[in-house]
DNA sequence: TGAATTGTTATCGT
DNA sequence: AACGATAACAATTC
């Protein structure tokens, strides 16, 4: 499940092996993959030069040298390969889609469960919009942060995943910046403290550099180089114990997600998204900071 | 066999 | 009206 590291992983990977090269063609294997359909793509990559490989969000963007773009999203299963010249596509690995170089090689697009997307913009692809910040660049603050879940009342998890909130973050690292950061995934938005704001801004920032630095997260992705899975605290580690203070961890369901906590070290502390509306406003109104919010 | 998997979007409700 | 919560969906694996 690539996430903001490994896709950030798959692009350093990539682009020397891209930047440069011309696109003679492209073939898709799976129509629906390709927007705004497979012949767009196609007329708009021939012949392109690919000027960079840069990633936003967890998309992987190719720039080409006509102002033009196109985006890839593996979703959950997809991931790249190459094939050498002459090399036949594997018909095992479920291959998608295939960019054929100026080179002779072919970067192949593999994706078992066809969720993944392509994209072709002739400009600046408008997809990119409707995302939220980068968590890794410097406009990113603890009082950004502190806005963003000031600004709305909502469940801590959930938030973390709203790509138009913050960008990058999914199930894997959204749990273990939680777990670091010693929040309950269920804490309303607006009842997090200001120490507690900046313990979750250094631990986003600190999860996903690790997760970059190990070269991502191979657990039920094929991604072989990643050794991120060897590091997770909360992630997959039900009944294990906690590396803090050996509870248990806990799975649990916060919006339909698999979600992973350590009890003790992430106790829930306010639960107004919870309580009936009449009560949340009447303790809103009477603390003029609230009673209970997490620190 | 069906439950689990995830990011995005459409829809419902307040 | 705007926001938040929830359901649906894409398709496959074990």
């Amino acid at each position: 499940m690539p996430e903001l590291p490994e896709v950030e992983t798959i692009v350093r990977n990539y682009r020397d092996g891209l930047v440069g090269r011309r696109i003679v063609r492209f073939t898709s294997h799976w129509a629906r993959q390709a927007s705004p359909s497979v012949r767009g793509v196609q007329n708009g990559l021939r012949n392109r030069t690919i000027t960079a490989l840069t990633r936003r969000a967890k998309f992987i963007v190719f720039s080409l040298d006509d102002g033009g773009q196109f985006l890839v999203h593996l979703r959950m299963s997809g991931s790249f390969g190459w094939a050498m010249p002459g090399e036949i596509s594997p018909t095992d690995g479920h291959v998608r889609a295939e960019w054929l170089l100026d080179d002779g090689r072919r970067l192949l697009f593999h994706d078992a469960r066809k969720f993944g997307r392509i994209i072709y913009s002739r400009a600046r692809a408008e997809t990119l919009d409707h995302l939220g910040v980068e968590p890794l660049e410097a406009s990113f603050t603890p009082s950004m942060l502190h806005q963003l879940l000031a600004a709305r009342r909502r469940a801590l998890k959930p938030l973390l995943l709203d790509q138009t909130v913050i960008a990058g973050l999914g199930n894997i690292y959204t749990d273990e910046a939680l777990y670091r950061a010693g929040l309950h995934p269920l804490t309303s938005s607006d009842c997090v403290g200001e120490q507690a704001v900046r313990r979750l801004h250094g631990a986003i920032r600190a999860v996903l550099r690790e997760g970059i630095r190990r070269n991502g997260t191979s657990i039920d992705w094929i991604y072989p180089s990643g050794q991120m899975q060897d590091y997770l605290r909360v992630y997959g580690r039900t009944g294990k114990p906690c590396r803090t203070c050996g509870q248990a961890i806990v799975a649990l369901r916060v919006g339909q997600r698999g979600t992973h906590i350590c009890p003790r070290c992430q106790p829930l502390v306010a639960r107004t998204g919870s309580l009936p509306a009449v009560t949340k406003s009447r303790l809103r109104r009477n603390s003029g900071r609230r009673a209970a919010y997490a620190t």
